[in-house]
DNA sequence: CAGGATCCTTGAGGATACTG
DNA sequence: CAGTATCCTCAAGGATCCTG
């Protein structure tokens, strides 16, 4: 589980929250949020996801994807797509030909986020088939 | 996969289907993303995660959550939690007794999260020791 | 075509003070 | 103790124009 000995502790907890959480110390127990912030962090901006899975069809140019990511501007797709290469996620190729043409093509690193776009594709298919509590919702749906 | 079973057939790609596919229409893609955003930008907030994760142990106080999750103000804790009540992650058990004692637990719905945080964090933390660095601001690495 | 430079808007989140 | 009410900051993202 995800706290450690002293969090547990702190509320004596009853056991089967345990499972294997007594060998984390308080420290650990950060160390374990940590990843799973940076993870959001990294990809909750408005439009890495969509650049990923646009590219997750195959390589595209700036002006493809332009097009297939609806409502970014060229500024973002640039910021983005620089963001995404130096974080090597994708990875920008170059032709010398008369219009100079720049390819973009996912990394094999890039593509090690299927496990987390499937956990959360799944997880947010189910989220928004559920009408909490008729109140409000916290995110808008926006209709593409 | 990624690829809507639509933008599957319609190109008859199988196994390799993102190779040289990029020219297909994948409007029903799209639908696969938005869940994907959806759960995103709800847990992509700075306090919704530690919340979460200091509440999956079991109920906790006001007061216990404001000092476990570090640096959050009142004022953010008040407000997460009512958007994590409102949409059916938390409840609020309030107890009549002397003084007032209002608890919070994870509801079985906040519990389906696992998966996800699980993902995330296993990412996030190879992703945090993978790439040239960990922030987002650096210099170019080299051409992988 | 593939971006860079500048400036501006917006809203998430923070600080502080107050209350039942 | 368990929050609200105001006000404020700051950075993500947007609009627009410019260029190799």
């Amino acid at each position: 589980m995800l706290l450690c000995k002293k969090c547990i502790f702190a509320r004596k907890v009853s056991a089967h929250f345990m499972e294997d959480s007594h060998k984390l110390d308080h420290s650990e127990c950060q160390n374990r949020i940590r990843p799973v912030k940076e993870a959001l962090a990294f990809l909750s901006g408005k439009w890495k996801l969509p650049i990923i899975l646009s590219l997750w069809l195959g390589n595209k140019r700036f002006s493809e994807i332009s097009k297939e990511v609806n409502g970014i501007t060229d500024r973002m797709l640039s910021k983005e797509l620089r963001d995404l290469e130096i974080n090597g996620f994708v990875k920008r190729v170059i032709h010398d030909s008369y219009p100079v043409v720049v390819e973009y093509i996912l990394t094999d690193y890039g593509k090690t986020l299927k496990p987390v776009i499937d956990a959360l594709g799944e997880w947010g298919a189910s989220y928004h088939s559920r009408p909490a509590n008729g109140s409000k919702r916290a995110s808008h749906p926006d209709t593409e």
